[in-house]
DNA sequence: CTAAAATAGTTCACCTCTAGAATTATTCTG
DNA sequence: CAGAATAATTCTAGAGGTGAACTATTTTAG
């Protein structure tokens, strides 16, 4: 796209700052999917378990819509969780159409192993910078992830592309969420 | 993950910086890919072209390798692109195994229309900063790529996830690339 | 109070994308 | 020249996910 001559301290030479965003944001997940497969969990799993040890009691409905994702998608998701034994299903006494989703001890237990996992996946990703260059950089995608209406995004179809799994990944802090491809 | 109450204002607050990153990574990703859906390319396709405009005549294996993709792969992708007369195959008059792969004229205008998509997507993205933080921000993501090798990774295979398809975005800059999910 | 609409979950058929093995043609090496 | 290496291609398989149709249950309307 540019030619070579342009590649080095070309004043002029177009940024590519959105496209390193891309890189790097793929350069993250991937790690991250390494380490979660170390335990047996894809991310979309640990997105799950996450989410279930701060809601407990979800039904799978509403889980789907925390999680950008399609009922049916959450049906084989958590099918394979109960399988595992890490989370159970109890139907709801108030409304048995739906169930009220629960991690099981084993599945706390991952809980925790994940937390540990988060805080290395962190560190790993953030060594190439000084302390106050994280926080910088906190900072600015925040600012970013706000100006895009990230955490309003949880609630909506994000569009699957190529890294679709990725918005189970997306971390539902207060509110907030994402998709990849 | 992490309690409710934990969420706002709580100074031992584990980051989520790298999360952060994933997500607006997935969420470039995806509006880079709307933009080229509208001129019918995905964004495969226009990795594919941005790297035949600046290395002309490279061969299928060549091109692979610099996308970091798989050789069958790389023959789906071409036969796509020199059906709709965008890429040219030219047997090598000095080995006749391999291809010497061109863009038509055709394939020229769409590699202009595509620098306007990026420059237009470098602007959407970056849209809710300042001037300075932009700047600020592509330093930081600059540092971040280099501690993370992003330079030479378009000679190793990435590991495909979700949105895999994200390498072949990537921006093989002097030397550059990636991979998501 | 009952018939119809809505809701939760599930099943299933289908799609897209891509990796990887096997295959052919050509060139290089000893 | 024989055999190893290389470029491209074909084909099979598998992961991962969507959306439509189906069942059970609850809610709403007349």
């Amino acid at each position: 796209m540019y030619p070579e001559s342009m590649d080095l301290a070309t004043p002029g030479r177009p940024k590519r700052t959105a496209f390193l965003l891309s890189q790097l944001g793929a350069v993250a997940s991937s790690r991250f999917a390494d380490r979660t497969r170390e335990i047996g969990l894809t991310p979309s799993d640990a997105g799950v378990i996450r989410l279930l040890g701060r809601a407990p009691g979800l039904s799978q409905r509403r889980l789907a819509d925390r999680l950008g994702a399609v009922p049916s998608r959450v049906v084989s998701l958590i099918d394979s969780l109960q399988e595992r034994g890490l989370v159970e299903r109890v139907r709801s006494s108030t409304d048995r159409r739906n169930y009220e989703l629960h991690l099981t001890d084993a599945g706390k237990r991952v809980l925790r192993e994940l937390r540990g996992i988060a805080e290395q996946h962190e560190a790993e990703i953030l060594a190439p910078l000084t302390t106050e260059q994280v926080t910088q950089l906190g900072d600015l995608l925040v600012q970013l992830a706000n100006g895009h209406g990230l955490d309003r995004e949880l609630h909506r179809d994000v569009g699957r592309e190529r890294g679709g799994a990725a918005d189970l990944t997306a971390d539902p802090g207060p509110e907030p969420a994402i998709g990849p491809r």
